[in-house]
DNA sequence: TTTTGCACCGTGCACGTGCACATATTTGTT
DNA sequence: AACAAATATGTGCACGTGCACGGTGCAAAA
């Protein structure tokens, strides 16, 4: 690999001038600068990571990781990747603050204003989904803070880009999944999350579309909404299943199931269950035999990639890839937790 | 975080002997070291992983891989994993070299004998189950080049670590997965592969043991042994079906499945089929719907674990945290490809 | 002619570590 | 007492990059 020093020596100049024009720093006569480009070109010079670290080590980075929950268990995970990817990067020198909201509006506004006056150089944040989150995110966007969503997006912000799942697919797996181990016959009841947030309602438009297009025998027998995540859901699910006596599979959009699956446990039916997600409760519910299979999405895999895109592009200059970085569903029965 | 020059000035002693003691080097009054050490200890020094890299530039690194098959898909997949992790891992100034080979005893040898004398530092292999191989990785390791097994292990072994998959897990993830999507009743056909290689025989006692404990309903009705891992299974496959009319679900515990799929294409019959790892032939007959749902190993990441692994070692002189370090098993079906 | 301003470029330090070499101190020997 | 040997410690360079500062040369203004 070539070096600064090399390619100034083949320039026949100083390395402070090749320094010059790698960082558009200015002052230098275009010829020069022509002719370093080349060479760059020529020997495929790539800074060595190494270096630009140890320069880097004085002004440390200063990291925002705005999250929902106190003590969410998904977002638990999420916060676990980014730690374990921070020691792996422990050499660049960053420092992540942590901040958890309720699910509001307001928190999160304040939350992210809170951060702007502590200084953070970039932030990492499960966005709300309103146009005045939107507008913070552009905000800090010309402000040259970048923004990174995980889990949900803001997809027509300036953020830098999306670590999260792809949510119509999810629902597209759930279906495939329902249909296989049902063998194609199932009525489906469906408890769907808050449509403050965009996911769920994707969740059930893949969820829907995929059986209307390949799976002629499942029906959905009934659609219920639950705001509150979990504690209300277990009337929710006693409710419908005594309304609704065929159903004998049941689809979770949130991974919030405990009060749900409470109820299933006191109907002592035997149903198919799918959900989202592993959380503790959801493993126990799998062990059993109440959830037969849960669709994870990777919150683990998902604050490590978010802080991997951040830190290269803070430190590195290094744009993503794509704006969307969509993450593996992977499929969890018992066996395999 | 605190660096050795802040541990020497408090120690009253120069860089060199801090260094003396955390290498290791000798040389250095037992009073001194045990002082040093306390501040150490006490200001939980890490050392600055830029500043090793950056010292450590010159001398590079040579790492051998030698895996199985020239143009094997998931051998492949493994080398991409590799690759990318070497890229992110660019400034440590490492570079592999790869040996393919048949899948021989003979051959293996000869590549890692090749390897010792082309003088790499490091080595990352799918072992072949002989005693020989166990006896050269212990000579590897006593000439302080050290191991990584990949895929398959070599447990009684000095290797550094196995990255792979625990296939009594997967056999017992591929049983719990039947059973899931039969409703509990099958006859299940078994194909396997060579037993010159442990995995396919684990896969098989995980699976049929978690048959025997938790699925009455499911019955074993054939296993055939295909030891030439794809092109002559379509006739066994055919062959067992003719026999065994009963049989309405398979399970192929190697990877290479397209002649069986075929063979079950032919026959018209509609079997629920499970298989391992996600190739491109497996994915075309799970969007055939012949095969009902695959069980990934996660072949990328078990080659990025690897060179992570070994690179820790090297560089860092970081033992792993497990000689076991076994992979997330990852059920796909045709929606979550 | 001297001075000022500008465009361009070189130098040197810092970052943290590894390692070779030089230096200082103590111990042992004649 | 003089000197060698052994032990213990300090010094300085290298690695590649970022960045502040200080030049040099040249043209225009004083």
């Amino acid at each position: 690999m070539a070096t600064m020093k090399e390619i100034a020596e083949l320039a026949g100049v100083s390395r402070g001038t090749v320094d010059r024009v790698l960082n558009h720093r200015g002052d230098v006569n275009p010829e020069t600068e022509k002719k370093i480009l080349e060479i760059v070109k020529l020997l495929n010079y790539q800074p060595n990571k190494a270096g630009i670290v140890l320069a880097a080590q004085k002004k440390k980075l200063k990291i925002g990781v705005l999250l929902f929950g106190s003590e969410h268990p998904f977002f638990d995970a999420v916060m676990d990747g980014l730690r374990q990817k921070l020691e792996e990067l422990s050499f660049y020198g960053c420092t992540i603050y942590e901040k958890r909201t309720a699910f509001s509006l307001e928190e999160q506004l304040a939350a992210i204003d809170a951060f702007i006056t502590e200084g953070i150089q970039g932030l990492i944040l499960s966005p709300f989904n309103d146009i005045a989150i939107q507008k913070k995110i552009d905000y800090m966007a010309d402000m040259n803070i970048p923004c990174i969503t995980v889990n949900t997006d803001m997809p027509d912000s300036k953020r830098l880009a999306y670590i999260g799942s792809d949510y119509y697919k999810c629902g597209q797996t759930a279906a495939g999944l329902l249909n296989l181990i049902t063998n194609g016959n199932a009525n489906v009841g469906i408890i769907t999350g808050s449509h403050k947030v965009l996911c769920h309602e994707e969740r059930i438009e893949g969820f829907t579309h995929h059986l209307k297009l390949n799976c002629p025998g499942i029906t959905i027998s009934a659609i219920v909404e639950n705001n509150d995540d979990d504690y209300t859901s277990y009337d929710m699910v006693l409710n419908m299943l005594s309304k609704h006596p065929k159903i004998n599979a049941l689809y979770f959009t949130a991974s919030g199931v405990y009060g749900g699956c409470q109820a299933v446990i006191r109907t002592g039916l035997k149903l198919k269950v799918i959900t989202f997600d592993a959380l503790d409760t959801t493993q126990e519910m799998m062990r059993k035999d109440i959830i037969s299979a849960t669709i994870c999405q990777q919150p683990f895999e998902q604050g490590a990639n978010a802080l991997s895109v951040l830190v290269d592009y803070l430190v590195f200059g290094k744009l993503p890839e794509t704006e969307l970085n969509h993450m593996d569903l992977s499929i969890k029965i018992k066996e395999n937790l």
